[in-house]
RNA sequence: GGCGGCAUAGCCAAGUGGUAAGGCCAAGGUCUGCAAAACCUUUAUUCACCGGUUCGAAUCCGGUUGCCGCCUCCA
């Protein structure tokens, strides 16, 4: 049994037969660096890692390259407007990335190649596309001519025709043909450049991710992914150029994640209504933000709002609880494995249904319901009078390893001394069992006040962080 | 105009030919000093609408309506 991907290419579901065996070399179009990311942008970052990571988990050897856009106009204006040059803007917000998308639990790139580092590359795929007669030179500029690659439109099944009647025309004669697109940008007084056999300048955004892949993944790539709104013009685009060069197929899976809506309308930096992940996580558990994410299929749209949201987090809280009451027990259980196969098969079986989901092109909103069953399951079985020490640790390695492969994390992160706190709850039982209720509710409250929950159960007190 | 997507319970969301997963919310019950956590039960004869194909359709085909996206920077 294989892994399914859908495929932008040919749309649909095809089986993932990777071009070197055991190996896989994906790209991601990453961000252009003007701003924080909002969670629109999370999107790609958070689909992608998973593949990934999923990939990885069936035992490939995955190479991740995502780029950074660290030069284009809307940085050059981001600088004029904060005071500053293009690389302190670039930096500043290269570094807001890594820490919202690590937040995020997401897997570093192996390589985060920028455009300002790549461009010896650059230059040389774009004066090899003139050689080939791809592209030609313009007052400084220089051009992809589209119609002369003749597979132009079958990531977005567009007909070349079809395109022109939409294609904006240009003023001047700069272009031979209102399709063709720029490769490299002369500069501008006072904009940053480099040096080109063309002139000063800087290159067009979608140079960079061919030049990108070709240098550090080759020619053909096994699985090429980005936002929706990336197919067209910038995925075929990438394929015309890269393919125009190379003559090999620039990707063998397209892969295109869907939008973050609000109010059913998709969330973008140019029309205002988006929420920045930098913001959102000094409120909320970053965690939750990727679960919500999740419980989606990631090709279709999410409406985005703090109901939702909410709910994810209630819903995700469910499996934490579960997964911490299986470890709380753990700590007071026996090994009496009595019936521990029976056990072993039925966990077992969850896995195998968490493998087929998410080969089903990564159905994450099945492999989360997969999450809640274990859950239930872990929940009737600890209310059983007495627990197998063996059973808990299977269902433990069981949450821990499909968490794990979600990329959600289950464990809170320690602030408080466990002794004071097995302390005061030592203090309690003593005045619950002299009847002092109304000691022990103080005590209760007194370790609410620091978010520590307190759980009667027959087993004992349990306690957990909010 | 061209290309594409979506429409499933109060809300969110899987399911693409075999008789509607899962979560949230709600109601009842069990447990319990109180509380928490949890478990059990109930909650869509029905999948926007109209036709068709089929023994059988939410799933396939045709049509209708509504919403959204790409074709311009955008994840």
């Amino acid at each position: 049994m294989s892994i399914m991907i859908y495929n932008t290419l040919s749309r649909q579901k095809e089986a993932f037969v990777p071009l070197e065996e055991g190996k896989v070399r994906m790209y991601v179009c990453g961000p252009t660096v003007y701003n924080y990311i909002h969670i629109g942008n999370a999107r790609p970052a958070i689909v992608f890692d998973t593949v990934r990571r999923y990939l990885e988990y069936r035992g490939y050897e995955v190479k991740f390259i995502s780029n950074f856009t660290d030069v284009d106009d809307k940085l050059i204006r981001a600088a004029k407007e904060l005071g500053t040059d293009v690389p302190t803007v670039a930096q500043r917000f290269i570094d807001a990335y890594h820490e919202d998308v690590c937040a995020l639990g997401v897997k570093e790139a192996h390589h985060h190649p920028r455009v300002t580092e790549t461009m010896p590359e650059i230059i040389d795929f774009i004066a090899q596309l003139i050689d080939k007669g791809y592209a030609y030179e313009s007052q400084g500029d220089v051009y992809f001519k589209t119609r002369a690659f003749n597979g132009y439109g079958k990531l977005s099944h567009q007909s070349i025709d079809d395109l022109r009647s939409g294609a904006r025309i240009e003023v001047g004669d700069i272009k031979q043909d209102p399709l063709d697109f720029a490769l490299w940008k002369a500069a501008k007084d006072g904009e940053i450049f480099w040096e080109s056999p063309w002139g000063k300048g800087r290159p067009g955004w979608h140079i960079e991710c061919s030049a990108m892949a070709k240098k550090y993944l080759g020619d053909s790539i096994d699985i090429h992914g980005g936002g929706q709104d990336l197919a067209f013009p910038h995925h075929e685009n990438e394929i015309a150029q890269s393919e125009a060069l190379n003559e090999v197929p620039m990707a063998k899976y397209w892969m295109h994640n869907g939008y973050i809506n609000i109010n059913n309308e998709k969330m973008s930096k140019s029309l205002g209504n988006f929420v920045l992940v930098h913001d959102m996580i000094k409120e909320l558990d970053p965690q939750v933000i990727r679960f919500f994410m999740m419980a989606v299929h990631y090709r279709n749209p999410i409406n985005f709002n703090n109901e939702l949201l909410e709910s994810a987090e209630v819903s995700f809280t469910r499996i934490k609880t579960a997964y911490e009451n299986v470890k709380h027990r753990l700590e007071i259980s026996a090994n009496l494995a009595d019936d521990a196969q029976e056990w072993e098969t039925k966990l077992q079986q969850f896995k195998l249904r968490f493998i087929k989901e998410m080969d089903d092109d990564f159905n994450t909103a099945n492999a989360i319901s997969v999450l809640f069953d274990i859950a239930r399951e872990a929940n009737v079985y600890l209310q059983s009078e007495h627990t197998s020490s063996t059973i808990l640790s299977s269902f433990i390695t069981l949450f821990e390893e499909i968490t794990e492969v979600l990329g959600l994390s289950l464990s809170a992160e320690k602030e408080l001394l466990d002794e004071d706190i097995d302390a005061l709850i030592q203090e309690r039982n003593d005045a619950r069992k002299n009847r002092n209720f109304a000691r022990a509710d103080e005590i209760r409250d007194q370790l609410k006040a620091l978010n520590i929950i307190l759980e009667d159960t027959p087993q004992g007190v349990r306690w957990k962080r909010q």
